[in-house]
DNA sequence: TGGCGTTACTACGCCTGATGTAGCATGTCT
DNA sequence: AGACATGCTACATCAGGCGTAGTAACGCCA
């Protein structure tokens, strides 16, 4: 199981990755969420939702209504300017706690009976 | 900077592998995580100390009061073998999330300027 | 001997993010 | 008709990390 306290603070650069080339929806992205990790994480309706108040309040996505010919309206959300430099911050900020991270955590070799 | 939000759930597992080999105490290990990280990553006072409680409570660790012949006598903790098994699970669970946050983060090729 | 720096903590309270629970509305499928 | 998928909103809770502040004992040096 995925520690919610881990995921914390990588919500937002989930999402963002995913509005990088294309606007989307709520659930679409979780969708998206759920098939590019295997299910190994499944993001809540809650978290997604919040989260995209969230960066829209930051400047980091703006929303939109979709034009839909069937069914109710979806907001769509894309990505601003801003969010693209937030997300690039994110990811150099990832590689930057990996390393230290891994400083404290010992890789258990597959040899020993687990 | 590391945000602390990520760091969030790692706390616990930084000292308690700190507390792997011997036992210590707050201001030798706020040290060891200080040079191990190459200062990227300091750790508050109350986070530390808030860590030894928490730990104690859910009996990850035990404390005893060393025996110092000067200054103040110090809190030293131990880490038991709950503490052990929750590390390893740590350890395991770091892998996982490790192989999600990547699926989502675009590392940066340095030909470009930054 | 007086003040500074280092060591070694405790107490209190805030803020944010993730989550739980609940509910609502429109579709399509059977 | 009823189930299931879609597409949300509102409200409240909880924990972890951190800010701020204060205390206390000692060594050191002028």
């Amino acid at each position: 199981m995925i520690s919610s306290d881990i995921i914390r603070g990588y919500i937002d650069t989930m999402i963002l990755y995913l509005l990088l080339n294309e606007p989307s929806y709520g659930y679409e992205i979780s969708k998206k969420i759920k098939e590019l990790t295997d299910e190994k994480y499944i993001m809540k309706e809650t978290t997604l939702y919040s989260a995209f108040k969230r960066m829209e309040a930051n400047g980091y996505i703006e929303s939109f209504s979709g034009e839909e010919t069937y069914g109710k309206p979806r907001t769509y959300y894309r990505i601003t300017e801003a969010g693209e430099s937030y997300y690039r911050e994110k990811c150099k900020e990832w590689e930057l706690t990996k390393e230290v991270i891994e400083k404290f955590i010992v890789k258990e070799n597959n040899n020993e009976y687990n």
